[in-house]
DNA sequence: ATTTTTATGTCAATAGTGCTGACATAAATC
DNA sequence: GATTTATGTCAGCACTATTGACATAAAAAT
């Protein structure tokens, strides 16, 4: 038997590890939530980037999410129906459908993402952190060079798409 | 329509956002090299913690994973099938199945692990980093409280977890 | 005004990964 | 000898994703 591959071969690693183990953990917390509720990681996150940006209409969300219609389908209609998301037939457009979080699934996103951002917050003081400037920028820096595009926005600055409702 | 869940009511809401995209980037290269072999992410884990500690038994691994044995055989079988996971009885305990990566898996492991290592690489560089001291202590406490037990060798040296308190 | 394209929805089949429950075997242990 | 342990397997189910095909209504183009 040969060595096995290591940081020597493969420097980050031991980076690579813990932030397969640093995600599973930080997702294990809603799944849990989720589960209580008969919902899945898909409606997680889609009932997340609807609150992200109230009133986008199916085909953006989908380029949010990146799956394909029918995927979203199931899980849009089942978020429709427990009564966490509105549709809006769209202004200008009126083939379109925009989404919007009720006050329900504004609840629930709530919370679910209470236990992560408390994580976040531990995380970042017990290393010793005052703020998130330097995490932040690192996992900006993590995504594809076009993978910046989806946020919504991401430190603060708002541009959420709400027109007058 | 009353104002969405927003940072002022969950304080790390642009992190959370941000650590979904940086992860799914950071599996998607993987993921693409995976699709050619008619692997996936299961197959990555699996054999990932195989090659991370050579030799262990498919109790260990069931552990690490955090998976159930029959979720666990039709990855372990392909592998096994395919020749990247090779399997010896346990010395002491004859019943035991001991997990080796072959020389094809260790290939694997590499290909699979180098653009992995080489995006976080690249954000350390890009956002400023010397070393990965900082973003490594904050993934460490990003775990659950008994989240580190599997973590086979942090930084190389295949001791304990270093830096003792 | 008619044709074409677009936004969305739906039906059907398939894949990958996870689960629970039940049962089987061989080896270790009591 | 009886029991427990390590592993494997069969069967069925759930969730999330895919591709392909087809349908409808509305916008856009001709």
């Amino acid at each position: 038997m040969a060595d096995p591959i290591s940081v020597s071969d493969v420097p980050q690693l031991a980076n690579i590890e813990l932030l397969f183990f640093a995600y599973r953990d930080f997702t294990a917390d809603p799944d849990r939530i989720l589960n209580a509720y008969g919902f899945g990681r898909a409606h997680h996150r889609t009932l997340y980037f609807i609150n992200r940006k109230p009133g986008l209409n199916v085909a953006e969300l989908i380029g949010i999410l990146g799956i394909t219609k029918q995927s979203l389908s199931r899980v849009l209609r089942q978020l429709i129906i427990s009564g966490h998301v509105s549709q809006l037939e769209g202004h200008s457009d009126r083939r379109q459908r925009l989404l919007f979080p009720t006050r329900k699934g504004r609840q629930l996103i709530l919370e679910l993402s209470r236990p992560q951002s408390r994580r976040i917050d531990r995380a970042l003081k017990n290393s010793g952190m005052a703020d998130d400037t330097v995490i932040s920028r690192f996992m900006r820096e993590m995504l594809n060079p076009d993978g910046a595009q989806h946020l919504a926005s991401a430190a603060g600055a708002d541009s959420t798409v709400e027109g007058g409702e």
